[in-house]
RNA sequence: GCGCGGUUAGCUCAGGGGUAGAGCACUUCCUUGACACGGAAGGGGUCAGAGGUUCAAUUCCUCUAUCGCGCACCA
């Protein structure tokens, strides 16, 4: 039984050692490169990464074997509000603080320095358990020094190009994390709310509240209204057309608000009429622009309420406040009603707790390069193709919808924007956000005068006179340099010569947006410079989407489930071959990968059944590659050697079209049911004489060794060409096999000879190869009529009750040729002491027999048998070849089909019906003689 | 609301105008000399539904149902 977990890990040290992943600049072989998509320094492996990883090992290794010099340049991602949060929850656990701000910033980031100088390189670790072949003497992080300058660099190199700028806008607001967010991260949920009506009284000329009359507002979010500065109605609305310019009453807060009119109330929405609160609204902001109404805070950033909220509401978490204000409507009988409502809430995607929108100043970034990153993917053919292609139109789509990028965000852990700003008496600090209070709206924010912002990759040179602008940018936006910034941009480095542009990405779709469109953005921007030579600026040719693992059940993998298993458990238990094989045969292309351990299970026993194949081998004795006499191939060699070479070329195929799941199935009926099954099998006649009648093998002593011979010699030919097949897939056993096996040693250097992973990738048999063997096509119908014979020989023992160990002679009445070789084998796979073959053979009455290609097989049996069962038996038979026959017979006795179909299918039809009709006549005569008899 | 993808054996999925496939699971049998993490033989499907094109549709077209995923400022 094979033992996975010694073998793995010496492998994995040799592979090191000899520094079989290291990619070389210099080298003369063409190129192949991917960039790994950073995992998160925090993160530990799951299944989602052993998809990914798995996917890009085997095109390496299958590029290394293609004889190209490859590099996988790994690394990690310094994931900034993950990160943080991390180390923040981990020192409140440990008690150190309660929150980061009594650390301050250049405290904290110490903590979380250590803390990622502990922890950072545990994924990495699990990478290599998994036999990931990364170059890891390049492996980089989005925090190193070089790649810092980098990020700065290019932040400068946009700004002055006008593309960068800061403004107040409204944003995304996460309030548990207290920061901005873009667009991207925020996830719109379908939620079951409700619908408030709330009413505002009106107030007449003189301020004073109509108790009778009031205008009806609905809401999804009452406790905005405390922040309500008007109320609009669309100017075409003959309801409410009367109405415009007076004014009316804001419950609770006592403030009388204007009823205005604004085209961006949609008439037929809820009553007509909406209530505008400027500072909480996306579109109620717009609508205050218009009409230069105040902006009132009454949720903080840290998503409580303010004292602009009112003194019954200052501090209550916003939730709360929404029942309170509620319950103070109702009592003040200003709740007309509540209906139910199902609504789209915008939920943090890394907080998971509900955006607020918020008005503050922030960094934007008008996407660069946008029109060549649309064309590479648009263009017909395409620059660079996408797998499954779908996820090039759910590009575009998005490509022609940008909005600018929000990149500031209100952390410490990232990198630091490098904008300083002019010390002023008046205001010290710019950046700090003014304390939330009322105050007149601008249109827009006035940029501040060029000579008090400094925005360079270096301080200014007088720093007392300036502060930094304390906010860090959005960790994608250093992640979208990662092809180039790796290798040693702006220099126009031997690396990026020999490797950019890389030539496959492996990701998830859900980060199509955040990474690979502004990664494409990137590339086009910066690697367009003439010093790197480039027609084209592309970072990646191909980019290949993984689905999402979900557990059996289909449900996405998550902690709080407890349905992810942790992958480094599975590679102890089963190994990382195992694990490999199970990943990729349940991962079809383009469909999310519901992920069962049972997959692994199967890939334990792959692993164990190629074991056992080779063990086979190493059995009958002698050690390597021997050359093959095409004269001796039984026919046997010849359908292994097509079905081998079917196998290349379909494997080959799948590889190239990224089809993993059919990759492996391939390998999967190749070695296990063509290879074992019957070819394994069908040797034994040939490596075994003793093991099939003497007379049946029919050869000379020194012919039969000579024979034996060369049955090794093609068994080794196809288990070399298999393991390597095998070996992007499972790279630890055939590696061990391959040295076990001696293969190694017929190898020329540096293609095989020290390790499998450079031997030269299978190639199909070709035309000129398998006339030199003597090849026939016709040997794969001879092979079927073989097995179906097997078949059915078998299925006679079965049905007439014969006992598995019971040495019985088979008789074949041949309708062609089968010489002594075929019928040894036969012979062996039908368990049987004999199969004689003869043309003259009158079977005693009711011996059970079955029509096949090669001729009427026949069981005899020494006395009679169940007559009963017999009967039964045949009548079943018969009763199928009727049913066959009659449907053959109905199509084409059809005019109108014998007069349109083609003429191959008109001839498969024809033989169909005297098949079947051989097949009943064969089971009416057996039926009549022993009814007879 | 718009767009995309799916609906095929109990399960997970291939397939593709010309007798429905694989693996797993299931039933029965077998420790025979590579392997019980194995071998042998079986059972099991109106290819979501309704129309249309065709000699022929599970496959192509239209519509419907249903599930999933994107995108969208309707309070």
């Amino acid at each position: 039984m094979y033992e996975p977990q010694a073998v793995e890990a010496r492998w994995y040290e040799f592979w090191c050692e000899r520094g079989c992943f290291t990619a070389d600049p210099h080298s003369p072989k063409p190129s192949y490169a991917i960039v790994i998509p950073p995992p998160n320094v925090t993160g530990v492996l799951h299944m989602g990464h052993v998809l990914n990883n798995t996917i890009q090992d085997i095109l390496c290794r299958k590029a290394r074997m293609d004889g190209r010099e490859v590099l996988w340049l790994p690394g990690t991602d310094h994931a900034g509000i993950a990160t943080q949060a991390v180390v923040e929850k981990a020192l409140r656990k440990q008690g150190v603080i309660k929150h980061r701000d009594e650390l301050g910033r250049d405290k904290f980031l110490e903590h979380v320095w250590a803390w990622k100088q502990k922890n950072g390189g545990i994924i990495i670790q699990q990478l290599k358990k998994l036999g990931c072949s990364c170059d890891w003497s390049r492996e980089r992080f989005t925090m190193d020094p070089a790649y810092s300058t980098c990020v700065q660099r290019v932040f400068v190199a946009l700004y002055r190009k006008g593309l960068i700028y800061r403004g107040k806008r409204m944003v995304h607001w996460d309030p548990a994390a207290r920061t901005a967010l873009s667009d991207e991260e925020v996830d719109m949920v379908e939620e079951k709310g409700h619908l408030w009506h709330l009413k505002y009284p009106l107030l007449d000329e003189h301020g004073q509240p109509r108790p009778d009359q009031w205008v009806v507002v609905a809401t999804t979010r009452p406790e905005t209204m405390l922040g309500d500065e008007a109320v609009a109605v669309n100017p075409e609305d003959p309801r409410y057309q009367k109405l415009v310019g007076r004014r009316c009453l804001l419950p609770l807060q006592n403030k009388a608000i204007p009823i205005i009119a604004d085209p961006l109330v949609d008439p037929k929405f809820g009553t007509g009429a909406v209530k505008v609160t400027p500072a909480h609204d996306p579109a109620d902001y717009e609508i205050a622009i218009r009409h230069g109404l105040p902006l009132t805070v009454v949720i903080g950033p840290d998503g409580v309420m303010t004292a602009q909220a009112g003194e019954d509401f200052d501090g209550m978490d916003r939730m709360e406040a929404r029942q309170a204000v509620v319950e103070e409507l109702t009592g003040q009988g200003l709740l007309l009603k509540t209906e139910d409502y199902v609504h789209n809430v915008g939920y943090s995607q890394r907080s998971h707790v509900p955006i607020e929108p918020y008005l503050s100043e922030q960094w934007f970034l008008k996407y660069p390069s946008v029109e060549p990153a649309i064309a590479c993917v648009e263009n017909s053919p395409p620059h660079m193709r996408f797998f499954p292609d779908r996820w090039a139109r759910t590009y575009s789509h998005w490509m022609h919808h940008l909005r600018d990028w929000c990149i500031s965000r209100q952390l410490w852990w990232g990198h630091r924007i490098p904008v300083w700003y002019r010390r002023t008496p008046g205001r010290e600090s710019r950046a700090a956000e003014g304390t939330p209070g009322r105050e007149p709206l601008r249109p827009r924010d006035a940029a501040p005068a060029a000579a008090d912002i400094w925005c360079d990759v270096t301080p200014p040179q007088d720093a007392e006179h300036w502060v930094q602008d304390p906010d860090v940018l959005d960790t994608w936006f250093s992640s979208w340099l990662w092809p180039f910034a790796t290798m040693g941009w702006p220099e126009a480095t031997d690396m990026l010569r020999k490797f950019y542009p890389t030539t496959d990405l492996v990701t998830g779709p859900d980060i199509l947006f955040f990474w690979v469109a502004r990664m494409i953005m990137a590339g086009y921007e910066f690697m367009s410079d003439p010093r790197f030579g480039l027609a084209d600026a592309l970072p990646f040719r191909n980019v290949y989407f993984t689905g999402i693992i979900r557990d059996k059940l289909g449900r996405k993998m998550s902690k709080s489930l407890g349905n992810s298993p942790d992958p480094l458990e599975l590679i102890g238990r089963y190994g990382a071959d195992a694990l490999r094989f199970g990943t990729m045969r349940s991962a079809p292309l383009g469909q999310d990968v519901l992920f069962d351990e049972n997959d692994v299970v199967l890939g334990r026993n792959f692993c164990n059944k190629l074991w056992n194949a080779c063990r086979f081998r190493q059995i009958q004795g002698g050690r390597g590659l021997g050359g093959i006499v095409p004269d001796l191939l039984t026919r046997d060699d010849q359908w292994i050697l097509l079905r081998l070479d079917r196998a290349i070329r379909e494997l080959t195929g799948a590889l190239a079209a990224y089809n993993f799941s059919e990759a492996v199935q391939i390998l999967y009926r190749f070695f296990w049911s063509e290879c074992c099954d019957w070819y394994l099998e069908a040797c034994k006649a040939s490596l075994n004489p003793e093991a099939a009648p003497p007379d049946a093998a029919g050869d000379a002593p020194d012919s039969a060794a000579a024979r034996r011979a060369n049955t090794l010699a093609v068994l080794d030919f196809v288990l070399s060409h298999t393991l390597r097949l095998f070996h992007p897939f499972l790279p630890f056993i055939t590696e061990e096999l391959w040295h076990g096996m001696g293969y190694h040693e017929h190898q020329p250097p540096g293609q095989g000879d020290t390790t499998i992973m450079f031997a030269p990738w299978p190639q199909p048999l070709g035309p000129g190869m398998l006339e030199r063997f003597g090849v026939l096509q016709d040997c794969l119908e001879v092979a079927e009529a073989k097995q179906e014979l097997v078949v059915q020989g078998r299925n006679l023992r079965r049905e007439t009750h014969v006992a598995p160990n019971r040495k019985v002679t088979f008789v074949l009445k041949p309708s062609m040729d089968v010489p002594p070789q075929d019928r040894a084998v036969l012979t062996l796979l039908l368990n049987a002491a004999a199969l004689d073959v003869d043309p003259s053979f009158q079977p005693p009455k009711g011996t059970p027999s079955a029509r096949v290609r090669l001729g009427e097989l026949y069981l005899p049996l020494d006395g009679l048998i169940d007559v009963a069962a017999e009967q039964a038996r045949l009548a079943k038979e018969l009763g199928r070849a009727e049913a066959e026959v009659a449907k053959a017979q109905q199509k084409l006795s059809n005019p109108a089909f014998v007069q349109k179909v083609p003429p191959h299918v008109l001839q498969e039809h024809q033989n169909r019906l005297a098949d079947w009709t051989a097949k009943r006549d064969q089971a009416r005569h057996a039926l009549d003689r022993l009814t007879r008899g």
